[in-house]
DNA sequence: CGTTGGATTGAGTCAACTCAAGGATCGTGG
DNA sequence: CCACGATCCTTGAGTTGACTCAATCCAACG
């Protein structure tokens, strides 16, 4: 688990490979709240930022990095329910010292801004509008929840496979506005991937395989390329009006 | 479609069936504002609140009734993402005039209190407390989210069945509070519950037809009756502990 | 009592899974 | 700079859980 943290880097070495002249969006741009109340944590690659059954009384604000949230059944099975990326706010209590049932995985080097619980209280009464962001960011989450349910109950696997490529191409892109990237580093095994489609990475083996042979995306030791945008949007079975949208953000 | 309306009542039949000598939440326990700044709206069952690619302008707060939200892809493949019950928070944006990426139908006649994006806007500002309520709200839908796709990407259909019947039963319980009902209407279809497993609706009906032959639960016609609790939360893999919690809830 | 949504059941198929054995790639330490 | 160990990826063969197609059957309502 340590030595992974060497490996990966902080997600952000898709520059080698694509180099984008613009700046990924600054970590200040992702806080919820200002600097001055919030202290800053690092965490490395492989390290849990929260685990299932803590009750934690602090609320995580991601700076930069990839973060995992999960959930796990009694007898191992895991599944990836969420790909964090900077801006996310993690661990927002469900009810008071509930234990959380989800836990967070870095899957880079990762910053986050630790907001008590206490603070975030206080600040939502000095300054009405976080709140609000905060709700809008919480509508987010459970709105992109719902997409990655219906692809899991409803999509095949080819589907899946090529739908969670194709948003966190999106999401990823949505860091550098403005860039042209079709080739970038993607912090994921193809266990995490099958983790997160609900597939075992046997078979997202084979969808990749599959994919790649026609000349649509090339996936290979956390490396994704896009072939051919157009035909991975038509396999995703995303509208393509919706896509298109999601490319201007 | 406006058939339905009149065999399936408002959802609260289940208490001819186990009288609840209790009285269920009222509506305004369950309201995010208070009455005088919102419209209160009826709707009868099979039509819906709000449907993909509108563009809302309000938040629809669920006073009473049952609700779902669902996705659709284009082929007609559908999936139920959440069932809502009386205190739901629906129809958040997601960003400015954002289309909904997701529709609502009403399962059963319903009352939701109509709250505009302006009004929401401002008793923000009023009140702060307000908007971390709805922040909660939006927590716990999201928490809700991971645990129904950890469902469906991971567990087996009869545990996906048997985890979506409890966990039915335990919030419809949670509305009846101190009270003991081991039957209720659960205004649903076998097909429903397919669209919210992920399961066909063929399929769906041999997993309850093998619960029921085994003396586990009963679910004919909308009603459903729990034979024996404990190996009903078994079967869904769910930890007795924590369901334990939830019928003290 | 007829109509119409549901629910049920059987037979056959297939997408995704399990089990199992290599092969490739990466980071480390000699 | 090379060799080693640890992950990670790849591929084959056989199995199975859930699906499709296609009839009925039943319950509720008018």
């Amino acid at each position: 688990m340590s030595k992974r943290s060497k490996r990966r880097g902080d997600g952000y070495d898709g520059e080698k490979w694509a180099p984008a002249t613009g700046l990924p969006r600054s970590a200040d741009a992702c806080r919820l709240l200002p600097r001055y109340r919030t202290g800053d944590r690092k965490l490395v690659a492989g390290r849990d930022l929260f685990s299932i059954g803590e009750t934690n009384t602090s609320v995580f604000n991601l700076l930069s990095g990839w973060v995992a949230i999960y959930t796990l059944l009694e007898d191992g099975r895991r599944q990836i329910v969420h790909f964090a990326l900077p801006g996310a706010v993690m661990g927002m209590p469900t009810s008071k010292d509930a234990q959380a049932s989800h836990g967070a995985e870095a899957l880079t080097d990762v910053i986050v801004s630790v907001i008590p619980d206490t603070v975030l209280a206080a600040s939502s009464r000095d300054d009405p509008g976080m709140a609000m962001r905060l709700a809008g960011t919480l509508a987010r989450d459970t709105s992109m929840a719902y997409d990655h349910m219906t692809s899991i109950g409803r999509r095949t696997a080819r589907e899946r496979v090529a739908h969670l490529l194709l948003e966190l191409f999106t999401r990823y892109r949505a860091q550098w506005p403005g860039e042209r990237i079709e080739e970038m580093t993607i912090p994921l095994t193809q266990e995490q991937i099958g983790d997160a489609t609900g597939l075992t990475y046997v078979h997202v083996n084979r969808v990749l395989g599959a994919l790649r042979k026609e000349g649509i995306v090339h996936f290979h030791y956390r490396r994704l390329r896009i072939l051919d945008p157009d035909r991975l949007i038509e396999v995703a079975g995303v509208d393509p009006q919706t896509a298109m949208s999601w490319f201007q953000r």
